[in-house]
DNA sequence: GGGTATTTGTCCGTATGTATT
DNA sequence: AAATACATACGGACAAATACC
């Protein structure tokens, strides 16, 4: 008996719920049912309840009881694109080709001293203007992934007033400003992290306070053809409905969306 | 007073943490001394302890005390490397170009029937054999990565004799295969996700068994100059130890290691 | 090694609040 | 309004891990 009770409780559950016997989306029984089969107190019960809650396998919704988790169908974005394509873009191409709908919201656009990420990463002197871009973007009305876009203040003064619009720019940021200053973008770096949530990512996604469901940050810099960078993008996505693929020399088409164990809705 | 009290004991701690006021590896003060600064019985101060561990930012030791946890100083992988070259190597050549010591534990081979993935990534009938390397990774003496390379049986059958060796090829199995069957790696897909880790992966990496610290699992499908799958590759690294660089297109050398915050030891 | 104090971990019982049906 | 089920909070008891003498 090297484990606590409240351990053998939960990995009792969690064996039904691995083997199937407990179906995602199904109700486990209550506190006071696994009270009494496992001649446990609530609290106890409750404690192996946390730890698979932990664990991402089950949820609880007050007032009606504890539930298998349904996991979300995850959409694999690749990253490793055209190189000259702007975000936007890719993300309505990406998923309207695998039959989902996408939204992207209004930009909501702010002049803002560049911090210290950004700024270096920009290659600007400290305390720098940057234009921020900033949507919102969902997958069949899901909360998908919240993106802000970095440009250099400049690029608006020099002609791409555009930049500044409170509006969606129809052909994607990146085709303007190789239409207006003959900025092209000839490549990008992509910087991936996990981390907890903040408090507003949080909330936008649905995701529970307590940091349970980490976020992916992707931070990619865009290069101009003099090497210089030209925008940054830091991209948030839940990891709990988001994949990626790098593709990199010679690879053949894959054969669709690994769609793990679709469990549905 | 929307929030519970035990979230306000929480919030409190977090502010003194996030300012600066606890530092980094310094100790809370202890459960008793929290009940009567705040007024709350144990029970109460402990879930708010709770609430902060899952959040990441303090962990416990019995008998000793609670800390505001050190971040460890994480290790980027460039994903977007030569096409030709194994992962082993990969590993070895970025790792002492930041400085820091690589190790690579003897080879563990085993030919086992390729599961439904690594099969359907192969290419190969259902049920077929393959042979399955796993290794363990270190930097700096710490639990890196854990990495299983499959590879179709018939090619130790067609004369790489050394895949069945348990023991680290010299030049990587990369090479080996390109000098003995004239299989060259021409590209690769990554497919990146984030998952809680298993007990085996808790253990190894010294993680809380409670799935708070997620890993990352990396697919790798190498192909050889017909497109034909050689390999699958599936490493397992810890979220709060690493990240990765993605690079597509012509974008210049990143300025080093992004050390966030090096919060050393 | 032993003994003791400190600190967190587990477990119990109870009461009351809040959300949902 | 009533019943059900989870959430919060309190108090107490003992166990286990650690540090120190």
């Amino acid at each position: 008996m090297a484990n606590p009770m409240y351990r053998q409780i939960a990995d009792g559950l969690r064996e039904q719920i691995e083997s199937g016997g407990l179906q995602p989306g199904e109700q486990l029984p209550t506190e006071l049912e696994l009270r009494e089969r496992y001649s446990a107190s609530r609290n106890t019960v409750r404690d192996a309840i946390k730890w698979l809650m932990n664990l991402g396998l089950v949820e609880t919704r007050p007032g009606q009881g504890t539930f298998v988790v349904k996991k979300i169908a995850p959409f694999v974005t690749t990253l490793s694109g055209d190189p000259g394509t702007g975000d936007g873009v890719i993300f309505q191409i990406q998923v309207s080709k695998h039959g989902r709908t996408p939204y992207s919201s209004p930009v909501q656009v702010e002049i803002q001293k560049a911090n210290a990420g950004v700024g270096a990463e920009l290659g600007l002197p400290e305390g720098s203007q940057v234009v921020s871009r900033h949507q919102k973007r969902f997958i069949d009305g899901t909360p998908w992934s919240l993106q802000t876009s970095f440009y250099p203040r400049g690029l608006a003064v020099q002609g791409a007033d555009d930049l500044l619009l409170a509006d969606n720019i129809e052909k994607g940021a990146v085709q303007y400003l190789a239409e207006t200053l003959g900025l092209k973008q000839v490549g990008y770096r992509d910087w991936i992290t996990v981390r907890a949530p903040d408090a507003t990512e949080a909330d936008f996604f649905k995701l529970p306070q307590d940091g349970r469901v980490a976020v992916f940050e992707i931070f990619r810099t865009a290069f101009d053809q003099t090497g210089t960078p030209m925008r940054v993008t830091v991209t948030v996505f839940p990891t709990d409905r988001n994949q990626f693929i790098v593709e990199i020399g010679d690879a053949p088409e894959p054969r669709g969306q690994q769609s793990t164990e679709d469990q549905g809705s």
